[in-house]
DNA sequence: ACCTGCCATGAATCGTGGTTCACAGTTTTG
DNA sequence: CAAAACTGTGAACCACGATTCATGGCAGGT
């Protein structure tokens, strides 16, 4: 034997692969998916392109590793978020002001992430975010109906349904959201309140947990 | 001078282009924007790929001209149900249901057209697609606050989030909306419902708008 | 019938971007 | 320091799909 990986070594390769996903996700914010190549992933991590392969067998993989990363720092705002409020009702302005904030905050990479397309493997992995965005709001959904405080209804749909309404109006080619800040905070709002009126919260009541959830634009 | 085009040429030319469009239309119903390929086209045409050049400069115009004919009759189609209905309130329901149904019996098709991405040529053109619809609700949206049925409002961004709550809970990756006719018939209800409280109409109002709201499968 | 162009064809060409691989450079161990 | 095992490199390779174009027909006019 002659030859086993130190830990600084260890630590050194550690290190690339998350460069190699830091590039990748800083491509994805900034040109979508179709930027997401590796040519230009590897120079923006300072390494050869065949040296990405020592990392991630495949393209697809590494867009799915970046998915899941983003995917559970998300859901996990959200979830933080939610869990600060003080009850399960203001939990839900509470989640989905913030799924808005930072959605609008990397826009291009949630839409990336989210709906713009690609190769039907790619399309498979991006279900993973989709999917804990969606649930995670589902889960608050029901505990708002168990608590009386919403209709009962099919929360799997509603969130589904909440999680489009929330990206088209944002950061879809509609939204006209600029990145003037207090613009942002406006739409963040507006959305918020339709979605919590799309729930079945009356819109009087809506506007009073719009107005207490403190929305601020706060950095991570 | 040796040649002039005649009439019955002049069909036939304009058959084989009208070919071409269905051939597109079908690939992408059945295959998303990936499957708009021209060779499979052309072949589904049954002509050879070549000859797709004589009728689109370029595979960009093709889609462009498939979005085009898709959002007229779409949006077309929300129009004469949203006239058909007694006032600008139940008018909502009409359109929102239409596009719902409609949108759910050819979902690939809207889909791909409306969400599923490409190379970014391709995208700015299902852009008209996806405005022809927002517009179509917004003017209901803006239609019903004049007359008092739906409190004040950026008609627009809700138009917009709309928009991306039916989509997304109807066909999104997440929609369970199976082939089943009357699971079908739910979903849209539900959707419908919902769309209607997000926009401010409450609950149990809604409902009622919903069950008057024929929502029948209809055929075109 | 016979020129004169338009129309259709599909094999060949091109560009793009993922993936491979033989070679060079590093680290670790004895 | 040499051998062994691993890591990095980037040019070459490949697959895929849009686009082109030389060629073979077909329709329109004389």
């Amino acid at each position: 034997m002659a030859y086993r990986r130190t830990e600084k070594v260890s630590r050194r390769l550690a290190a690339r692969r998350d460069a190699i996903l830091t590039a990748a996700r800083f491509a994805a914010n900034e040109g979508g998916m179709e930027a997401v190549q590796i040519a230009p992933v590897a120079e923006r991590a300072v390494i050869a392109a065949g040296t990405v392969y020592r990392y991630f067998p495949a393209k697809t993989d590494l867009v799915a590793e970046l998915a899941t990363v983003v995917a559970e720092q998300e859901s996990a705002a959200m979830r933080l978020a939610a869990e600060a409020a003080p009850g399960p009702l203001s939990a839900l302005p509470a989640a989905i002001a913030t799924f808005a904030m930072r959605a609008l905050r990397a826009r291009r990479l949630t839409w990336a992430m989210l709906t713009e397309p690609v190769e039907a493997e790619v399309d498979a992995v991006r279900l993973v975010y989709r999917q804990s965005i969606a649930r995670e709001l589902e889960t608050r959904i029901r505990a708002a109906i168990n608590d009386g405080h919403l209709p009962a209804q099919d929360a799997a749909l509603s969130a589904a349904a909440l999680v489009g309404a929330l990206v088209e109006g944002l950061i879809g080619p509609l939204a006209s959201a600029a990145d003037d800040p207090a613009k942002s905070r406006l739409a963040v709002q507006t959305l918020t309140l339709l979605a919590l009126r799309a729930l079945g919260i009356v819109d009087a009541r809506a506007r009073g947990l719009v107005v207490q959830t403190a929305l601020p634009l706060a950095d991570e």
